[in-house]
DNA sequence: AGCACGCCGACT
DNA sequence: GTCGGCGTGCTC
């Protein structure tokens, strides 16, 4: 009461190219610490801010003007207590590393309704909260748990090494984070339990990250179901807003003692923070691919060793980066190396594409020794999946008499046929049309399609095995609410003799029957001009291969076939021999005589113009700008080029590639880089959208 | 990014 | 005569 007003700095959602300071200046009448939230004016409109100590790393070179009259905060948040310091240093860190505002990065990555409304209503929402004693909010119990789950199995003997291994890590300071190797089936989630167990009794919080919540049903349960006593929040970008808000706040109270969810619940506040879990860390979901590019995982690793937390990395195929880390020391590499119960592998068969018989230079879709294997499956009431990572009826149309191909008048990309509701769909742009009864260049009734997608392997297998019961499960029939849910349980309750399917029935499912998996056309990635691609198919093909025999008394009989061309190829030897170790050993020698990550660190400027030459112009100026710029000297810059699809909506996109062996020196350009390119901005207003992607994926 | 202000075409 | 198209400019 009556004290003078004060400064207070407060970061709100900005883009980058708003040439504003990293955090405004406020008045308050009262001190306010960092991490606050507020609602400050902002022009003509009120906006969420959070209140923050001092200048973020790499601002104190953007020249910004304070103005004379500084406007008073409009709100506090005072029903909430203020963000952590470890929340905060994380918000920093990401902001400083992604080449994002604090602001953006740290507004975007709280829960949408809580940027939404002012602090009058979330103090009532906290109140109901309160009211409700925190419990309806938990996650409710899963309809089915697993029986099997609650009871603490036996550990077998690697588990037991396992977890004395990450109780050594994790009593380093700062703790090492533990790269836990496991194939499917060999007992990582038992690990977790396990550990996270040791850190709820210590009354401590328990981070577990997923690639994506809708498919790993069977993790919450479990964990659900071995702490009935603790409660646990899902964090997911499927969650209505309000749920978000209350299982953020829940966390945020450290009321929610597990927090399980997907890349953004890297973000979650955490007060007592004692594990951070990330299962199958490979998983390219981690990386975000839009607004601030970050790895969840590489994320999970810093904020464990801002925390002192120890961090599980859990997959049967490690990412080349977190392998390499392993085999540096950096990592703790702790290996489980069988299956649980000693159930073996899947056999690994090859079909060789070349020997088979062709009609008219057309190989048969599917060998017929393959198809005799489901059918001697389909007889002992077994199931089959089989693999194809391309959905819709055929990639393209095509007429024979002219040429004709079924394009996207707005990509540069074919066009899906979809036989299921007769349309041609864009699979960039959404762009989507009756699929036409002739070719529209000519006229020719009979036009063809070519190649073939998941509705044309269903259509094909019902074909070859008419008393077969044959499902589908891609990103076209789990688009409707609940469909996903309810083809999987038909498959868990054996109404399924065949699944036919994406990648997306390639990951996590423990189905119990299945014990035949076939990759129909795995080739195609083989050959692609991603240099992470190989690793992906090797991934892809190990947790297919995973789906089969996942219970022990049929893992003996269980096979995962391969239709090859080239079954010579040194990453199918590799599979079949189930030797990831062998196969990240070639790949890590090619990498390092190519100078590609983990041995060089790479950084891509993108930017999205009406015509590619507006696009170049702006790439071409700022490579320019680099000249003399800390860190410089240690960066290779090479020549922008169109990304694999270079024209999305109309909307020309071109990359310009940045390389250099360290990383503090790309991170030191990319810093003193972000001034400059802003300014290009003003010269080059035929560039639509540019973004920086530190640690890219695909370049 | 929002949300203004700011000048030129088809409607009540 | 207005409603509204999105060009350009500003926000502590």
């Amino acid at each position: 009461v009556g004290e003078l007003p004060r400064r207070v700095r407060v970061v709100v959602e900005a883009p980058q190219h708003a040439a504003m300071a990293v955090a405004l200046d406020y008045l308050s009448d009262r001190a306010l610490p960092a991490g606050t939230l507020v609602r400050v004016p902002l022009g003509k409109r009120e906006v969420t801010g959070v209140v923050w100590d001092e200048e973020p790393a790499g601002a104190a070179a953007r020249p910004h003007t304070v103005p004379t009259e500084l406007r008073p905060v409009a709100q506090v948040f005072d029903a909430l207590a203020p963000l952590g310091a470890g929340w905060r240093a994380l918000v920093s860190f990401a902001a400083g590393y992604y080449q994002r505002t604090v602001g953006e990065l740290a507004l975007s990555v709280l829960p949408p309704e809580l940027r939404r409304i002012d602090g009058v209503a979330l103090a009532r929402r906290l109140a109901r909260l309160r009211a409700r004693g925190l419990a309806d909010a938990v996650a409710a119990q899963p309809a089915t748990p697993d029986p099997g789950a609650v009871e603490q199995p036996e550990l077998d003997a690697a588990q037991q090494a396992a977890l004395q291994a990450i109780a050594t890590a994790a009593a380093h300071q700062p703790p090492a984070a533990v790269l836990l190797h496991g194939v499917t089936g060999s007992g990582k989630t038992e690990v977790y339990l396990r550990q996270a167990a040791r850190v709820l009794a210590q009354g401590r919080q328990v981070l577990v990250l997923v690639p994506e919540i809708n498919l790993t049903p069977q993790l919450e349960a479990r964990f659900a179901a071995r702490f009935p006593g603790h409660r646990l929040v899902a964090m997911h970008s499927g969650l209505t807003p309000a749920r978000r808000l209350r299982h953020w706040l829940l966390a945020h109270l450290g009321e929610a003692d597990l927090v399980l969810g997907t890349r953004l619940a890297v973000f979650a506040s955490l007060p007592r923070l004692g594990l951070i879990v990330v299962d199958e860390e490979h998983d390219a979901s981690y990386k975000q691919q839009e607004g601030a590019r970050y790895s969840a995982r590489d994320l999970a690793v810093w904020r464990g060793r801002a925390e002192s937390v120890p961090v599980l990395l859990g997959s049967a195929t490690p990412s080349l980066e977190s392998w390499q880390r392993a085999l540096e020391g950096r990592y703790c590499h702790v290996a489980l190396p069988g299956r649980i119960g000693g159930g073996a592998l899947p056999r690994v068969r090859f079909v060789d594409m070349n020997l088979l018989p062709r009609t008219r230079g057309v190989t048969t879709a599917l060998a017929a020794p393959l198809v005799e294997a489901i059918e001697s499956r389909i007889a002992r009431g077994e199931q089959s999946l089989l693999l194809l990572n391309r959905r819709g009826y055929a990639p393209v149309l095509h007429c024979a008499d002219c040429g004709w191909k079924s394009d996207c008048p707005h990509c540069s990309a074919w066009r899906v046929f979809h036989k299921s509701d007769r349309t041609l769909r864009c699979h960039h742009c959404g762009y989507t049309q009756r699929v036409p009864r002739a070719c529209p260049a000519c006229g020719n009734p009979d036009i063809q399609p070519l190649g073939r997608g998941t509705e044309k392997l269903e259509e094909q297998i019902a074909e070859l095995l008419p008393t077969a019961r044959v499902a589908r499960i891609d990103a076209d029939t789990a688009r409707r609410r609940g469909a996903l849910e309810a083809s999987l349980a038909a498959v868990h309750a054996g109404d399924v003799d065949v699944l036919v399917g994406t990648q997306m029935i390639a990951k996590g499912h423990d189905f119990r029957r299945i014990t035949l998996v076939a990759a129909v056309n795995p080739d195609t990635a083989l050959f692609a001009s991603d240099f992470r691609a190989p690793e992906r198919l090797f991934a892809l093909l190990m947790q297919a291969a995973g789906r089969a025999g996942r219970d022990a008394q049929q893992a003996a009989g269980s096979e995962m076939w391969l239709q090859t061309w080239h079954p010579r190829h040194a990453l199918y030897a590799a599979l079949r021999a189930h030797d990831y170790e062998a196969f990240a050993a070639s790949q890590l020698a090619e990498r390092r005589s190519a100078g590609l990550p983990p041995f060089t660190h790479l950084a891509l400027l993108r930017a999205e113009a009406r015509q590619a030459a507006q696009a170049a112009a702006f790439l071409e100026a700022a490579a320019q700008a680099m000249a003399g710029l800390d860190g410089a000297e240690a960066v290779t810059v090479y020549p922008p080029v169109p990304p694999a699809v270079a024209r999305v909506a109309n909307v020309e996109r071109l990359q310009m590639l940045l390389e250099s062996p360290s990383r503090r020196a790309l991170q030191r350009l990319l810093t003193a880089w972000r001034e400059p390119l802003t300014a290009l901005r003003a010269e080059h207003r035929g560039v639509l959208r540019w973004a920086i992607d530190v640690d890219p994926l695909t370049i």
